[in-house]
DNA sequence: AGTCTGTATTGACGTTCGTTGATGCAAGGT
DNA sequence: ACCTTGCATCAACGAACGTCAATACAGACT
């Protein structure tokens, strides 16, 4: 969802009224992103030098239940917006980034690659 | 709120694990992108040519009622995203594109313009 | 003054969201 | 086999959200 195949190509904000489906498939990513825990936890993931951390380093940085930090980081996967793996007992989890790109274009007003200027 | 002084300038996402009161600031701004027919309201209003867009265009551009087209609108304004002026009988709204400009500034995982590398 | 049009606010309703305790599952260590 | 640890899922609760009908407000025109 949300780029596939020159979707990302697609102009952003200003460029045309943005249909109905295109509308509802970023607003989901904007909505994964509008919580402060999960924005913690994805710049707590996207910012480590491996680019993976484990969940056993994420929970003891809130005041919440490990279950909730298993669900907003469900959210984040639901929304492409991070992908995990389990080594063992730990879980890793990573960014990525494709989904926050096109997504930081689109919010871009001032066109910086005009393609039709 | 989110860009007073120096704000803007703070990394994005992958550069440090994003503390507590940014990330609410940010999440607001997130939350209220995160419903479809707020963006597309947004992107209505950024698409325009003049800039400029009468509510009375807006609302029947939607299957829903005024009512819920304003208070749309109020949570996009709320948002520092949009502003408005009445002009006569008739509301106009515009882009701030500040805001917008940062959240994409905050969101692009490549680094364009290393600072500090 | 009165009326009409355009927009915002209020109050209410059903739905979704964030959170938790309890439980389940996977893997490692005895 | 058994227990222990790390993480996910379930069921339930209160809070917040999206929506609407009803109402209020602001301006223009008689």
């Amino acid at each position: 969802m949300l780029g596939q195949d020159g979707d990302g190509c697609c102009g952003g904000l200003a460029v045309a009224p943005l249909g109905d489906e295109r509308a509802a498939e970023l607003a989901k990513v904007f909505k994964a992103l509008g919580d402060p825990v999960r924005l913690r936890l994805l710049s707590m993931i996207a910012s480590r030098e491996g680019g993976e951390v484990c969940v056993c380093e994420m929970t003891p940085a809130f005041d919440l239940s490990q279950p909730t930090i298993s669900h907003h980081l469900k959210l984040l996967r639901q929304a492409g917006l991070i992908d995990c793996e389990r080594r063992g007992t730990w879980v890793y989890y990573w960014v990525l980034p494709g989904v926050l790109d096109r997504l930081a274009a689109f919010l871009t007003t001032s066109q910086t690659a005009g393609a039709v200027a």
